[in-house]
DNA sequence: GGCATATCCGAGTTGAATCCGAACAATTAG
DNA sequence: CTAATTGTTCGGATTCAACTCGGATATGCC
């Protein structure tokens, strides 16, 4: 039974224990990294380690929870600006800082989030998919004429899940064939075509 | 040093190791997939299993060609078909026979799968990549209007990583919010806009 | 300072992956 | 057909990483 840290030190200790996590992720990879890698990164012991995590999954629970955060706190304060832009600019916007994001310390959350899908379960996933799909949601009110847009809950399915899977693809790609502003403008025009050709197929139907 | 099997009987154990591996995987999950379960639901040793694999790794290697060669067998007799259908048709044959392919026997291939798609190295999910783009290039050829879309290899990358992982995704929830059929629509759509859109703004341009 | 509590430590235990040498089966030479 | 050789299987022995535990050290409060 893991305890709560109180002291301060304790704090610290937690903190580097993750950060050690992601260190030893993105330098050994899944398969090798053990937890006396970890508190060896950390400069704790391994006992140290298991006073606070169950086990090594919770460790890498507690590194999920820091990139989730980290993502919405990225993402939550830009929906106003995000809002009120054009659609291809929205999906660029978006991408690039999701790239800058996933790039940051040399790849140490991209190396995480290449692994999460598999290692995390679906409910900790969910907040940044809530979190886009109400972004959409917000996007659709500020922009009426999308309202007339049908589907949207399997189209935000598409979206969010085409868009965010194939950047983290593309990201870990070794040496990738296409830019990343060819991909990035790929996505928007193709959004941006959906939801013109959707709009027209409506209009016309009236 | 594993050797190669070179008896009838030989092959049948390999045969076994690699479909125990499948339903292992499917009955435990990948975590509690042990060496000894492969090999007790295979029937035979653990050293049985080591004389033919280096490590558990390769066995799941195998596991992977094996579904490579699967869902490559499945795909390319349909190309010639494919290539002559419309395009929102060819997405619908695609996806529906790539989900009856991944929900065979209890979802064996697709709870593989889901493991994987992250997992497996590049070159191992290659061949799948390479089939898909091949059939966009013949599918282009034999629509000539197509030939005027610009940047085929980075629309190509989006549609099929953003296709693959999103079905993927899609069949891995545990209770869905919207139904197969609308993200097949859905997918469909996508690409039909986003080519008829593409192909107006390459007309306008002339 | 002295007590209570929080934190840290690392050798020891456990179990899964892997190795290995003997037993068993098939194939081949004589 | 028998013996020798080569292929196959077996399961106990070994190794290594996850995890435990009892004691040592640090912190905070009086």
């Amino acid at each position: 039974m893991p305890r709560k840290p109180q002291q301060p030190r304790a704090h610290a200790t937690v903190g580097a224990i993750v950060e050690a996590g992601f260190i030893s992720l993105a330098r050994h990879g899944v398969e090798n990294t053990t937890t006396r890698h970890i508190a060896d990164i950390a400069g704790v012991s391994v006992g140290s380690l298991y006073e606070y995590f169950a086990n090594k999954e919770e460790v890498f629970d507690a590194m999920h929870e820091h990139m989730v955060r980290e993502v919405v706190g990225m993402v939550r304060p830009l929906i106003p600006t995000l809002v009120r832009m054009d659609i291809r600019e929205l999906v660029a916007e978006l991408l690039y800082r999701f790239r800058d994001l996933l790039e940051r310390d040399d790849g140490r959350y991209l190396r995480y989030m290449s692994y999460a899908a598999y290692f995390a379960p679906r409910d900790q996933i969910e907040p940044i998919n809530r979190l886009l799909m109400d972004l959409l949601m917000k996007y659709v009110m500020h922009h009426p004429r999308l309202v007339r847009l049908g589907n949207l809950p399997a189209m935000g399915f598409i979206m969010i899940n085409g868009g965010v899977f194939t950047v983290i693809r593309y990201l870990t790609e070794p040496n990738p064939t296409v830019a990343f502003d060819d991909l990035v403008r790929g996505l928007g025009d193709m959004v941006a075509h959906f939801v013109d050709g959707e709009l027209q197929r409506a209009g016309s139907a009236d």
